[in-house]
DNA sequence: GCACTCTAACTGTGATCACAGATCACGACA
DNA sequence: TGTCGTGATCTGTGATCACAGTTAGAGTGC
């Protein structure tokens, strides 16, 4: 397992490389630190579900799979700690927090609250490019989850473009950015239960939800929108409580 | 200004020195560690409004006012920076936040669907005790307002207080540190104009629904209790936007 | 063969130093 | 007197070292 990080960190170092000089041309024009590349690096391998709940890091391991000092990473953990997607224990230890069932549940709810909002926003606010890009997003996500087998990454990163897309359009950053620390949480339960469990994405009760909402979208019909991410949400929170392994706490 | 908030620091720095004391007996048994203690610290500061929106700090300075090394600074700083509370300029620089009109008419609408939905929970859950200890906060809180000339410090803390623990009565932990999140993004903005302007405390339409809260409260009207927030948060807010100095932007 | 002890390696925390970029005040020139 | 340049100072960032507490594994005793 510690051999995997290693090799997934090493694997993310070298996209980053490329990918940062894209977003060095696409996104902020202010000069990104160090640390603000090992928390995107780390932030995403979170979000992507290839740290399992658990799992223990070292400051010094990640510094040098990433090729830097340890400072960066340092500042890195910290962040993601004050965010909750990380947990820095008493005990000089670093690891993916390890969710219980009922904070499992109280994450659901809370979910269900913010991005139902969210959706009623945007339902409001979303502009033709957005309905259009979310389209493509649910479009790439059916197609990788019908395919067989289902390419489950590939359907991850669609599921969530759709989500972000949705989310962003409502035109609250502030928001927005509560809701991603919410999905960085849920990241390593939600998506290692998808990779682990393919079957769920042939269910479809998830393409449904998306093509509910786009509907809905199109006819900005905010109450619509929103009972179609609270059913999105609820079956998969559903279908996680029931056979994402949580601890009963 | 600069003077004053190292002033501030110091005594921040000899008050939680005892407060410490007092929270390691009472609190949790892990021992903090130093970053932990200047994040408490300027974490107070922030929610009391000690600190002025575009107010710079300097990491070298904090770190001599409350005689630690730059590390611990560093790492609360950052850790404030991930909660919104403060901001690292790219140009080698930190600062509390500005916040425009627009950005506080959103926080303020998540505040309303975030605290709204605490309270309604805070109804369904709160025991005996949680009710009790939000009156004597409430009785507090009137004190203070109405005293001549108003205690306005003692106000906003006695304020804070009882929305927290109404918060924690929900019985939803995230979703009570999302709230106070929040709370330190709006506290300088808030806490600011509450100590610019104590004739608002006068004014009553917060002691109104304070009591609006309690009396729902008391017969477990969680649509009450949410609504009482609702006019509690958004008669702060109408005062702020309309005296508050935000920027237009 | 099993349990225990002790040590060596490893952990995050904190301090200190080096460095490049930003800032600001002082001084020179027009 | 006004304006521009310039260098001393201060900024956050990153690296390196020291340290105490934890952990895991090897060795020893039963």
């Amino acid at each position: 397992m510690k051999i995997n990080v290693q090799s997934d960190l090493q694997h993310l170092a070298q996209d980053a490389f490329s990918a940062g000089g894209a977003l060095a041309g696409i996104g902020s024009l202010a000069k990104e630190t160090l640390g603000d590349r090992v928390y995107g690096e780390l932030r995403a391998l979170l979000m992507a579900g290839k740290l399992a709940p658990g799992e223990k890091l070292s400051l010094r391991k990640v510094a040098e799979a990433i090729d830097v000092s340890m400072m960066p990473v340092r500042e890195a953990v910290n962040r993601l700690a004050a965010d909750g997607a990380l947990e820095v224990l008493p005990g000089r230890a670093v690891r993916v927090p390890i969710m219980s069932l009922g904070q499992f549940h109280e994450l659901t709810r809370i979910r269900l609250v913010l991005e139902g909002f969210a959706a009623e926003e945007a339902a409001r606010n979303a502009s033709e490019a957005d309905i259009v890009a979310m389209a493509e997003a649910e479009h790439v996500f059916r197609a990788a989850a019908e395919a067989d087998p289902p390419k489950s990454t590939e359907a991850v990163t669609a599921n969530h473009q759709l989500h972000a897309t949705l989310y962003r359009a409502a035109g609250m950053p502030t928001l927005f950015e509560m809701i991603e620390r919410l999905w960085l949480r849920a990241g390593p339960v939600i998506n290692l239960d998808m990779r682990n469990d393919v079957e769920r994405l042939k269910g479809g009760s998830a393409v449904q939800a998306h093509a509910a909402l786009l509907a809905a979208l199109r006819v900005r019909d905010g109450a619509g929108a929103r009972r179609a991410i609270e059913a999105d949400i609820s079956a998969a929170a559903a279908h996680i409580a029931r056979t994402g392994g949580l601890a009963d706490d």
